[in-house]
DNA sequence: CAGTATCCTATCGGATACTG
DNA sequence: CAGTATCCGATAGGATACTG
């Protein structure tokens, strides 16, 4: 944690495709949907505003993939974040409340 | 600041919108590319890899018309963030760090 | 209920060429 | 140099229907 300006700027950076994964705003849904503890797949679908099921199976995928979401043990059990996954809330929740509290000064 | 679990979950969240034009990659790239400062545009599509003219001066427009992101008064000018675009960074870095940090552990 | 598979349109986004 | 405009293939993503 002492890189001196690390640069996501630049394509070759590691960092970039990880921020391709996470810079997506139904990741970022299902993933602060998730943050206040398991749920199910319907749980997820009904709660994310205006996600579908292809979309948030593709996403879920993606996410347990990427090893930020753990996929359940039993079909029709519980979607829960691993501890990577939890590790991003902290940077995720902060963007979040930044969206909230500046929307009314966006275009 | 005092919203207690606010949620970016729902749709109808206003800051749903401000999320969609954040949680997008070239927008991240540019905003940070202007972190250190003013820079003219053949800077940034030089330095932020990868990056087309037509997905800069796209991705351009998007965030000076969101008000994060001051044009240039005259052509050939220096692109800066507003004060807006600079309350981002905050959370952009925090994200950004993460993303370095743990790059690797990713799949 | 929990997904998966297919269809089809809209947008993404690179390459290229053009203008001031 | 600083963009803008057009062409076009690739992907995103909703609607719907289907399976266990």
């Amino acid at each position: 944690m002492s890189a001196p300006a690390p640069d996501v700027f630049l394509a070759d950076c590691p960092a970039r495709s990880t921020l391709e994964l996470v810079a997506d705003t139904w990741s970022v849904v299902v993933i602060v949907g998730l943050a206040h503890g398991p749920r199910r797949y319907s749980a997820l679908l009904e709660r994310a505003g205006g996600i579908s099921k292809k979309m948030l199976t593709q996403t879920l995928r993606r996410l347990v993939d990427a090893g930020l979401v753990v996929r359940p043990a039993t079909r029709g059990g519980d979607y829960r974040l691993s501890d990577l996954g939890v590790s991003l809330l902290g940077p995720l929740t902060a963007l979040t409340a930044w969206a909230e509290e500046h929307a009314h000064e966006l275009a």
